[in-house]
DNA sequence: ACTGAAAATGCCAGACC
DNA sequence: GGTCTGGCATTTTCAGT
């Protein structure tokens, strides 16, 4: 079960939902040139299937106080698995921390944090990440602005 | 206008749309103990304000047929704004990038770039981005997996 | 088997309290 | 902030291709 199972429609579907996760059945199926009830199928089997994970809503983390985000880069000292599930864990309680992947290489995690100022991302540093046992060093770099904000790639 | 004029209530609709934004309205409001016009109406201004920028169905890259990202790290040439439009305007337009946050320091930009494998990666890199006027340097890292998916920071 | 149509259910928007 | 009603969207079932 591949992308290869998916039709000109159920592409545009997918483009739909992605621009505008609300859409009525009927405004849908009217932009796919299909009517109500095989849209509401189609749309239906491609959650199933998982094509379609979830549909959220787009805050403002600026209006919401966190105006800046920070990318921060870590390396952990080298030492087995345990660490890394510690270090992800932490992570994933922060709620600074928006994003957060795995990199290849030397046991390097890149995160990206939001933060109201640099003061309370100073205390996020000195206060929670140096705190997570096995972490070596850290390296932050800090954006200007976002150029571009994509949700999915489609095509 | 900023965060301190929601209160609690409004941060627990947002809590519950940025988990599902298809709730429907008589779900929402149970959810956050009010009754449905209420709630209709903290949506609304809710959406009038900024506070949610939209409503977008999140998709599975892999499954669409996308499943490695990379990392991309651009140095420009140091030139004046033209050459940073010119960069910006070329990444927008193309669909394997995912997400542009242009850095502070010189003249850097992050890129997340969404490929269905390696070979298209270097066709990405040889073809798009090494034809960008300006470009200096490029450093590619790969991440093994996403360890956190964040979608906004709300407390 | 997939598409289109129709009926029944349930949801939403507005005026009003 | 809560209640109610008219109008519409959604969903399920059913028939057609």
């Amino acid at each position: 079960m591949s992308a290869d199972s998916l039709d000109s429609i159920d592409r545009a579907i997918l483009r739909e939902v992605l621009r505008d996760a609300r859409l009525t059945l009927q405004e849908l199926s009217g932009r796919v040139n299909l009517s109500p009830s095989p849209c509401a199928r189609r749309v239906r089997i491609l959650e199933e299937r998982g094509y379609i994970s979830g549909y959220h809503a787009h805050l403002d983390e600026a209006k919401l106080g966190y105006p800046f985000s920070v990318f921060v880069s870590v390396k952990l000292a080298h030492q087995v698995d345990d660490r890394l599930q510690a270090f992800e864990q932490a992570v994933n309680a922060y709620p600074e921390v928006i994003d957060c992947w795995l990199m290849t290489g030397t046991r390097d995690y890149l995160l990206r944090v939001a933060v109201a100022d640099l003061v309370e991302f100073e205390g996020f540093l000195t206060r929670r990440l140096t705190k997570v046992p096995g972490v070596a060093s850290i390296e932050s770099s800090i954006p200007i602005r976002r150029v571009k904000k994509g949700f999915s790639r489609l095509d």
